[in-house]
DNA sequence: GTCTATATCATGATAGAC
DNA sequence: GTCTATCATGATATAGAC
C-alpha cells in the first residue's frame, strides 16, 4: 500500500520471489520445491516470502495468475474480435483453435525471460497432483472455458457435444506436451535435429497447429455398442482451412 | 529367496506395498506421498518397505516396471505379429498407433483392480519433475520407441522424421490427458454427459483413436521461414483405414 | 519491510531386538 | 521378515527485534 517508501525495492522483492518460484516450480514441480530454495534462489529472506504471500500455496497462486491474467484476457479478447467480425456467423475451427492455443504460444515467445519459463509450468500445472491448484486452474479458467465450448459448439454443429469437449481435452494434453517440450522430447528420440533448437521453437506453433486441427476435425469415432454407424460421418466441414 | 517359509505372506507383503504405492504415486505424485502413508494404507511397517525396497525411489521403479514391462512386451509382439503378416510391406500408421497405444488402454481395461490406476499414473509419470523417473523411463521406454519410430518412418516415408516425432510427441500428450480422465476432464467441462461414466470407459479408445490418427495424418504446416510451401502437401496415405 | 532465531512437525532411512 | 524406537534432516510458518 504504502508506495512512497522503498517503491523500488518493495516491488523487486516480490518480483524476485515470483520469478525464482516460477523457475523451480517449473522445474522441480510444486511438491519437490521448498520455500527456502526459492528465496534463496531470490536471493530474499525466507520470511519475506511468508510476509508478501502469506503461505506457500498463495506464491503458486499469484505465481500463475500472474500470467495466466494477461493470456485469457487476450484469448477472450481475441474471440470476441473475431466473432465481431463473422457477424453471427458461427467461426472456423481452426480460427477458434488459434485464438485459444495460439494465442498461449505468441505471448509466452514475446515475454523474454519468463514467458518460456511459464509455458513449461503452465503444461505442467494441468497434472499437478495438488488438489488446491487443479481448484484453482478450474476456476480461473471457467470463463474462457466456456466461451470456447460454446464457440466450437456453433463451429461444429454436426459433432456430438461430448466429442468436442473430448477432443477438446486431447488437444490440452497435446499442447501441454509440445510445451514441456524439447526435454521431454529427448525421451521420444535421442538423435539431433538437422534444425537448431532456436528455430525448432519458431515452427512449433504451426506444427502444433497442423496436428490439434487434424484431430479436432478427424472423422467420428464408431463405438461398439452404437447400432447405427457413424464413422463416416466426418467433423470436416472447411477442409482448406 | 527362502519360498518355503512365509510364501504367502513375502508375496503378500511386498504386492500390498506396490499395491498401495500405485495407487498413492497416482493420486498425490511422487513428492505428494511419503513411504509413511504407502505403508499405512498397504497395512505393513514401515521398516518393511525399506526392507524389500530399500528406498523410495527403488519402490517407485518397481510400481513402474511391474505393469510396463508386460505392456511393452506386448506391444513389441504386436509389432512383430504386424510386420510379419505385411511381409516387408510398410503398416499403415492407424494399425502402427493401434498397437502403440491400443495395447495400453486394453492392457490397463483387463487388470481389473490396478489397471486403470496405474495408466493414471502413467499418464503423470511423463510430466514428472524427480529427474531419476524420467531418466527411468527413457531406459525403461527406449526399445520400444525405436521400434515404432522406424515403423512410423517406414509407413509415412513423404513425411519429415522430424515431423513424425513431434506428431508422435503430441500423441503422448494427447493419452497422457485421455488417461488422466474423467477428474481433468471436469476441468474442462462442468456438464454432465448424456452416457454414465461406465460407458464413457468404453468409449475412450475410439475416441482417442481417431483423434491420433487424425493428428498424425493432418497435412503438413507450412513455417514462415521457408522458401516452397509444403502446407498442400499432405500425410493422409490411407484416407479410408 | 526485512531480518534472526526458533517452534513444530513430517520426512527417509536405519539399528537392533525378536 | 517384521517390529519398535530413533536419528538426522528439512519442511512450513511465525515471533519478535530492528
Amino acid at each position: 500500500m504504502n508506495k512512497q517508501t522503498n517503491e523500488q525495492s518493495l516491488k523487486d522483492t516480490r518480483e524476485r520471489i515470483l520469478d525464482a518460484a516460477e523457475q523451480l516450480f517449473m522445474k522441480y514441480g510444486y511438491d519437490g520445491t521448498s520455500m527456502r530454495v526459492v528465496t534463496n534462489e531470490a536471493g530474499v529472506n525466507l520470511a519475506a516470502a511468508n510476509y508478501h504471500f502469506g503461505s506457500k500455496e498463495s506464491l503458486m497462486q499469484a505465481v500463475l495468475r500472474r500470467r495466466l491474467e494477461v493470456i485469457n484476457q487476450e484469448r477472450l479478447r481475441l474471440l470476441d474480435e473475431a466473432e465481431a467480425n463473422a457477424g453471427g456467423k458461427p467461426l472456423k475451427p481452426s480460427v477458434i483453435i488459434d485464438c485459444y492455443f495460439g494465442t498461449l504460444l505468441r505471448i509466452a515467445a514475446d515475454q523474454k525471460a519468463g514467458g518460456e519459463t511459464f509455458l513449461r509450468l503452465l503444461g505442467r500445472t494441468f497434472t499437478e497432483p495438488s488438489d488446491f491448484i487443479r481448484a484453482f486452474m478450474s476456476t480461473e479458467y471457467a470463463d474462457v472455458l466456456e466461451r470456447y465450448k460454446q464457440a466450437l459448439f456453433r463451429s461444429l454443429p454436426d459433432v456430438p457435444k461430448a466429442e468436442i469437449v473430448w477432443r477438446f481435452h486431447f488437444m490440452l494434453g497435446a499442447t501441454s506436451y509440445a510445451i514441456a517440450g524439447t526435454d521431454a522430447l529427448h525421451l521420444v528420440t535421442d538423435w539431433q535435429f538437422d534444425e537448431g533448437s532456436a528455430e525448432q521453437d519458431k515452427n512449433l506453433l504451426p506444427r502444433l497447429m497442423s496436428f490439434l486441427i487434424g484431430g479436432l476435425r478427424a472423422p467420428l469415432p464408431q463405438f461398439e455398442n452404437e447400432a447405427e454407424p457413424t464413422a463416416g460421418k466426418s467433423a470436416n466441414k472447411d477442409a482448406a482451412a
